[in-house]
RNA sequence: GGACAGUUGGCGCAGUUGGUAGCGCACCACUUUGACAUAGUGGGGGUCACUGGUUCGAAUCCAGUACUGUCCACCA
């Protein structure tokens, strides 16, 4: 914002521009414009209303994807926005170290250099893991620049810089010295592949087609046995009981007695419990409280212990529990081993096609093996709380306003977190260890144990959870704990913006945590967009091969014609929308639209100079094209406050296409041909071009700066280096004129007739015809007459006769309204032509008529209907009644 | 199993308080007129998923059904 502006750009010639616009090198020239005078950097202006929020962080892993370059529009048009408005805006970037997904993706390189991760140790691979970032980790943010998104790019951030990582410790030991962090033992989600714990929704749950294995275990004293249902035989070998219903009449004498555990000599008891359910399976429950979450509830209840057969990898143990032939294999070879010996047996009763859901790895897509094992928690029932009642109170609001119960009901039930991963890539956990056992958390490495004198003091080895350092992303960003300049000015963050499948994984993570440190809320809405689909309605997915990269289209269509598409799909309309690569193309068009009507405009300049409208001298066409730009200016300030981008768009696009462009600019070059009227309309023109940009550029940043450098400006915006810093345009209630609205609507509607009756007819395009118009209100007659110049040219009329009363014979005509538009054909006429096209109308006319006759037959209708509507209904029917003699009348004249 | 969406011309979608269905693409015809053929002009095409109900009147309100999609959920 340093350099003067260049008035000069007024007269830059209109050749400069070619017929079609070249998005590739219009987007080069402003991102380099854009980053070489650091325009985008944080600027805060005091006494200024504040708009803040943050953007998701993504992974230093991802690539841009459809997604992203949704979301990202979504939140640049509103950035823009409200910068444009007055605003000191923040729009703070980032991205996330993302411990599974990144350890995963250099753990992969490292072997294909033949390197294991154990091998390297864990210092030196996350050196390696720091080289990789150092060198991919900001693709994404390069990637972001293509979509001319306006960052506060000074300020990207990063979950490991040197401040956040304080935050993030900071956090951690309130939360350990309150008591919501605490270590247990239970079972938790594994992933035998990154040999790491999971929370519950990093798990995903996945309709596989399996079997349910019904297993028969023998009673020890007698004939009898017990038949199990399960999914997973190759857990039986953990058994330590079998369960039934206490009220179950089929099983209650076997209850206390003792069952053979197949494939071993274990004898385990069967016990009772309420967790069983009696209509599945057989009845009867094998509880196996190492490997299965509710056999663990059971287990505990029951005072069972918990033999582990499977280990961390997924191989059965090497342990008494598991016979020596099973020792080391794999989970799902044993389970095959263990059917076919069981079948051997003939304890294997009968196998079932089941379908069932079973946990996948959210990264590596692994099956997940519960596992028991000690993790840190964070207790959550208490810190959910308050982060309820702010969304019930609607101090935090969603929009659209259904996902606060996605949000409500996750919270509502929400369970302890488990917040340690045994990864090498992340926040080591803050929990130190002394040689006389004591715990405790430190913000900092701690020289000596806090409870006694020692200073041989051990870390704890897991990280912590990804999301547990991006829940304090939008007060960490800004430098919290410390006190920044920026956290007082941006904090709580306006919005908000991000996808719907991460409103409990990260949203509600982020509320409560700054309800629980910063003592207030995070953002005042959270703004919840669409996912974006396939063609054909199914998950994009980049293993799946499926996916459309946002660059290829970029680079296709150009950005402004995908931040348009993305802006039209909004966050108010359906929850999923499928991609379709012919509404870029639709935009595209756009681009090269407005491009040209700038070539246009920019042409008809020569010898003018910027100066505001003067209301009072204005055509018709004039006013009418002041109210609708008014009118849209109006409808589009609306929409954005109610976040309502699909409406905006479409307003913007109707507007320049269908009012500007299609009719405006045609009347324009009827009037700059009257010297009288050619400065107005230059004025005109110009005035509401040089608006249309502002008002577009939130949504098409590219276009709109290129083309307002080239446009001429009054001294209002001297002081505007580029237009993203130009005033929004704002409706000008002066031109608000409704009769306009309605005067040249019935102008546009006779030209219409005109060429209607000109192409039914086939009357030549090049060919300049009589048109005779008998207008029988006098106001209507006389305001036609006064604009008959738009008629003769719009609808290429030699000569426009309204005195006319007789039509000559073998005439052709239409009706607007009870004005009757005619054109008089003489011999050219196709007498057998315009007879079947009078009949097409005559039937439809009567058609028409015998609608409205029945409603108004309805004596109900009459009688119940409020009288403006019934008057409506007789109107039209006096009308449609006209317009039939008028077809039978000029039958006749052909005859 | 629960919840939330969607179902309107060939395709993608608009339709704010119920009052004769609109847009873009595609399609047909005409037009290279000095912003634009990535264009202009005109035109054809829909009983608004289905079934009931409320109402003088329903794409619009209510109930149910079907299909599609998403999220949540510890039934082996």
């Amino acid at each position: 914002m340093s350099t003067p502006s260049t008035k000069t750009a007024t007269s830059m010639s209109p050749d400069s521009t070619s017929g079609a616009y070249n998005p590739k090198e219009v987007e080069a020239k402003w991102t380099k414009e854009w980053f070489d005078k650091e325009v985008f950097d944080l600027d805060i202006i005091p006494d200024r209303p504040v708009f803040s929020c943050a953007l998701p962080p993504p992974n230093i892993t991802g690539n841009l994807h459809m997604g992203h370059a949704l979301n990202g529009t979504l939140q640049d048009v509103l950035i823009r926005l409200k910068r444009m408005q007055g605003y000191s805006v923040l729009w703070q970037p980032g991205t996330d170290h993302a411990g599974i997904s990144t350890q995963m993706v250099v753990e992969r390189k490292l072997k294909q250099e033949k390197i294991n991760r154990r091998d390297l140790g864990r210092e030196k691979f996350i050196e390696k893991v720091w080289e990789w970032r150092k060198q991919y980790g900001d693709t994404i943010m390069q990637q972001y620049r293509r979509l001319g998104v306006s960052f506060s790019w000074d300020r990207i951030a990063f979950t490991m810089d040197e401040s956040y990582v304080k935050a993030i410790y900071r956090a951690f030991c309130i939360l350990y010295k309150e008591g919501y962090i605490y270590r247990g033992n239970r079972i938790c989600n594994w992933c035998p592949r990154c040999l790491t714990s999971l929370s519950d929704l990093e798990v995903e749950h996945e309709d596989t087609k399996g079997h349910l294995y019904l297993i028969k275990y023998p009673l020890t004293e007698g004939e009898g046995s017990l038949t199990v249902a399960t999914t997973r035989p190759e857990t039986l070998l953990g058994d330590v009981a079998v369960a039934v219903h206490p009220a179950d009449d089929r099983y209650k004498q076997y209850v206390g007695k003792m069952v053979k555990l197949p494939l071993t000599n274990r004898e385990i008891p069967v016990i009772a419990d309420n967790y069983v359910e009696r209509e599945f399976g057989t009845g009867c429950l094998k509880i196996t409280p190492a490997h299965d979450a509710n056999d663990w509830e059971v287990g505990q209840r029951h005072n069972l212990s918990a033999p582990i057969v499977i280990d961390s990898e997924g191989k059965l143990c090497a342990n008494e529990f598991v016979p020596e032939r099973f020792h080391g294999k794999d989970r799902f070879v044993v389970r095959k081993e263990a059917v076919a010996e069981l079948e051997e047996a003939g304890l294997m009763v009968e196998i079932k096609d089941y379908e069932h859901g079973v946990g996948h790895c959210e990264r590596c897509h692994t099956v997940i093996e519960p596992y028991l094992s000690d993790q840190w928690y964070c207790s959550m029932k208490e810190l959910a709380e308050p982060a309820i009642k702010v969304v019930e109170e609607e101090r935090i609001k969603f929009v659209p306003e259904r996902y606060a119960a996605t949000y409500l009901d996750w919270m509502k039930n929400i369970r302890d977190w488990n917040i340690s991963r045994q990864l090498w890539w992340g926040h080591r956990i803050p929990v130190w260890t002394c040689e006389n056992e004591h715990v405790d958390a430190y913000e900092t490495a701690p020289e000596q144990c806090s409870k006694c004198d020692s200073k041989t003091l051990t870390q704890d080895e897991d990280v912590l959870d990804t999301w547990f350092s991006s829940a304090l992303w939008p007060f960490a960003t800004l430098g919290w704990p410390e006190e920044t300049r920026e956290f007082k000015v941006f904090y709580p963050t306006t919005i908000l913006s991000t996808a719907r499948e991460i409103i409990n994984l990260w949203v509600a993570r982020m509320i409560f945590t700054s309800l629980k440190f910063v003592k207030t809320i995070p953002f005042k809405e959270v703004l919840i967009h669409p996912v974006i689909q396939t063609p054909d309605g199914k998950r994009m997915s980049k293993s799946k091969g499926n996916a459309v990269d946002p660059l290829d289209m970029i680079e296709k269509y150009g950005a402004d014609a995908n931040r348009f598409w993305f802006a039209s799909v909004g966050i108010k309309g359906d929850q999923d929308v499928r991609f379709r690569e012919d509404r870029l193309d639709e935009y595209k068009r756009f681009a090269n639209k407005l491009w040209n009507a700038g070539r246009f405009v920019l042409s008809q300049l020569e010898g003018y100079t910027p100066a505001p409208i003067d209301p009072q001298t204005l055509t018709l066409a004039d006013r009418w094209i002041l109210h609708r730009f008014n009118t849209m200016l109006k409808n589009v300030g609306h929409a954005y406050n109610e976040y309502d981008f699909h409406d905006a768009t479409r307003e913007i696009y109707d507007f320049t296409w269908d009012h500007y462009c299609d009719w405006y600019i045609e009347i324009a070059k009827i009037q700059m041909a009257k010297p009288e009227l050619k400065e107005q309309t230059q004025r005109v023109l110009h005035n509401i071009f040089e608006g249309l940009m502002r008002a577009m550029h939130p949504t098409a940043p590219f276009i709109t700066d290129e083309l307002w450098s080239r446009t001429p400006k009054s001294e209002l915006f001297d002081n505007y280096d580029s237009i993203m810093f130009a005033p929004y345009p704002r409706d000008d209630e002066r031109f608000f004129n409704e009769q306009s609205d309605a005067e040249m609507g019935l102008i546009m509607k006779v030209i219409r007739s005109v060429r209607n009756i000109r192409q039914t007819f086939n009357v030549p395009a090049s060919s300049e015809v009589e048109v005779i118009v008998q207008a029988e209100n006098a106001d209507e007659k006389k305001l036609l007459e006064a604009n008959v110049d738009y008629v003769k040219r719009l609808a290429k009329a030699g000569k426009v006769d309204f005195e006319l009363s007789t039509l000559p014979p073998r005439s052709a005509w239409d009706k607007v309204g009870s004005i009757r538009v005619a054109i008089p054909l003489g011999s050219t006429i196709d007498i057998e032509k315009t007879r079947e096209k009078l009949k097409q109308q005559l039937a439809a006319t009567e058609k028409e008529l015998a609608k409205q006759a029945q409603i108004i037959g309805n004596l109900d209708f009459a009688k119940k209907a409020p009288p403006e509507k019934v008057q409506i209904i007789k109107d039209q029917i006096a009308e449609l009644e006209h317009k039939k003699n008028s077809i039978i009348e000029q039958l006749k004249m052909l005859d």
